[in-house]
DNA sequence: CAGGATCCAACATGATACTG
DNA sequence: CAGTATCATGTTGGATCCTG
């Protein structure tokens, strides 16, 4: 990491970890409340926005909005607009985005096992 | 998941779908800001309250000791008080906390690839 | 249909000071 | 050393109403 002037109050060390550290950086891209949840869906193929909402049934519209916006801006899926009447707008997953697919696995084996051992 | 009585005003379903999704219910575990930092850390071995401390510059006390609860909470790791002067405390994992060592190597390879791709 | 805008409450987190 | 207590603030998320 570069060094920082010690005359200046350090701001701005916030992200210090995320710049080194690859999976503080990936946490702090998927670890929002929705995302993984997201994306897993999209694993299996484009979805409108009304569908996502369907499947995620404790959305609020405006989450699911921000949430998709973030994902968007961080390369995870792809939305296109269908200038049809009514419009039609669909996300799918990039490459980047579709290569979570190991994490999620790793997720869902870990979170069966914890369940069992713990009992949550 | 059991029927919620239509007559109710469908309060709690909250984490209804954590109770379905283990990927969602794994999520809401290690979802934190800092709990994957903090295993990762302790994947190499038990540490005292100061060194992760001091491994997490950016961490002010009282959310080492908030996340730490919570960790301990979930059984990811174990507390251990020995009354000595100084007092020492030292945390490990747990297995189960312990078997997250492959999550956090898959999250890593992504944040690599994903740096690589998107960058930053 | 797929959001945008606005307002507001709840919670998360930081700063600071104190303790067994 | 390893916290706890308290106050202050920023961020998040829900509710509601509006629009291209």
């Amino acid at each position: 990491m570069s060094k920082v002037k010690e005359t200046s109050t350090n701001f701005a060390n916030k992200m210090a970890l995320a710049d080194e550290c690859p999976e503080a950086y990936a946490s702090n891209i998927i670890g929002g409340q929705w995302t993984l949840v997201i994306c897993s869906w999209l694993m299996q193929g484009k979805l409108r926005f009304s569908e996502l909402k369907n499947l995620l049934p404790n959305i609020t519209e405006r989450m699911l909005t921000l949430q998709l916006r973030k994902l968007e801006e961080h390369k995870l899926v792809k939305r296109t607009v269908y200038a049809e009447v009514p419009l039609r707008v669909e996300y799918e997953l990039t490459s980047i985005g579709y290569a979570l697919k190991p994490i999620i696995k790793q997720l869902e084996d870990w979170g069966v096992k914890h369940r069992a051992e713990v009992g949550g």
